[in-house]
DNA sequence: ACATATTGCGCAATAA
DNA sequence: CTTATTGCGCAATATG
């Protein structure tokens, strides 16, 4: 992830020249610097690399196995996606359940209060219950 | 959405041939079959389009249109599916914090139902609170 | 050095 | 006609 260098090119990036069909390829601009006589000490460090060989057979490989690498990971990549969503719906359905759950322990709780409150009443207006209590009925 | 006229091809799509940045061009292959002898009565109208004109001026407008609508919807939707990861985490948040209160109602209901417990068995022993009990003494 | 995984990008088909 | 979306390949880069 990140990278920092994007050259922002808004066209003609290292984009275009792909010509896969036709036999006529690519001009070769090979600097003719390796597989000379002496061969390679030098790493190859500060040097253009033009030379990618689209005809390669090598290079086909390796782009095919990209190509498929590429499906693969946005396959995963929306996968992924979906269930992010899913769990978004998930989640919403608990929320919604345990709202309810909630709501009806408030509704037993308040209703279990007001029996207190009256019964405190009862009791502060020193007041034999009448008759419309509970069933604290003794007369 | 959905293409379901994808011929499967592993290679050489509709693909490459874009070369943008040269004035050479893509050799034009058009088939040059009509008007030759022989005749053929087929219509014009099913025959490949070769001619797009990738050096048009035209043509590199529409691209450009394009590509910054391309831009916008992949943006679009990569925000989309951030904001969904985001959904996810306010929603398990959410979800705590109920919990949580269901929690702390249950308990209270617990607390009550318990009073209720203790002061239904003060009555059905028929017994004058010991003292202990919330106060209803009356004698 | 080498392989796969991710990512930004442009193209073309096609959906809206 | 236009823009929006989508599948795809390429190349750079990240990751292991």
């Amino acid at each position: 992830m990140s990278r920092p260098s994007q050259p922002k090119l808004t066209a003609a990036d290292h984009n275009g020249v792909s010509v896969i069909q036709s036999q006529a390829h690519v001009p070769q601009l090979v600097p003719a610097n390796s597989s000379s006589a002496g061969g390679k000490a030098l790493p190859p460090s500060k040097m253009k690399k033009p030379s990618v060989d689209k005809d390669s057979d090598e290079y086909r490989q390796r782009r095919e196995r990209n190509n498929l690498a590429v499906k693969k990971s946005r396959m995963r990549s929306k996968q992924k996606a979906m269930d992010t969503q899913q769990r978004v719906n998930e989640l919403k359905e608990e929320n919604e359940r345990l709202e309810a759950k909630i709501k009806l322990l408030s509704k037993e709780l308040s209703v279990l209060k007001d029996l207190f409150l009256e019964h405190a009443h009862n009791l502060a207006d020193n007041v034999q219950p009448p008759a419309g209590a509970e069933g604290s009925r003794q007369f």
